[in-house]
DNA sequence: AGTCCGTGTTGCTTATAGTCCGTTGTTTTT
DNA sequence: AAAAACAACGGACTATAAGCAACACGGACT
């Protein structure tokens, strides 16, 4: 399911590019801390201007950010 | 901004791989015609799923839905 | 034992995403 | 020019995303 490949998908890159914890990196982009955890977990059904933010703080394209995430859905 | 970039950018699918009209469009993924008609106009921050489901009606990965989409935004 | 750090989760409020009705306006067709 | 098809817009409503406080938990460290 989308949310749960969104979520292990910027969770991958937060550790990967960033090196923060899910905290410093919210707070980094704003975004108050449990629900950026809530995110990674799969649980939100996140909105585009809050994807936005994430792609920004990862300083990763909107593109890339959907690489090999699946279109299909259950 | 990233509404209206990513409303030109269904709208421009729509037209090119589906030659539905937006009511048809909307129709067939099982979405408010005018809903769907405010998303093409940049007016709506929509949420993801809705977003998957716009890429599947069209046929095109999430990755491809956001090429060439701007990451900075205001 | 206690403290710190990182994370997950619950429950609640408020802000807004999304639906549904109609109307108005614009483009295309006859 | 009129009709038909398509699209933008409005209001009023319902569903849910966004944001936040508080607490829980495990692991690492002293």
């Amino acid at each position: 399911m989308i949310r749960k490949q969104f979520g292990a998908k910027i969770k991958e890159l937060r550790i990967s590019k960033t090196n923060l914890s899910q905290e410093e990196f919210a707070y980094s982009i704003d975004m108050d801390r449990t629900y950026y955890s809530s995110v990674e977990n799969g649980k939100r059904n996140i909105s585009l201007l809050n994807i936005q933010k994430i792609a920004n703080g990862l300083k990763v394209s909107l593109e890339e950010l959907f690489q090999n995430i699946e279109k299909e859905e259950v």
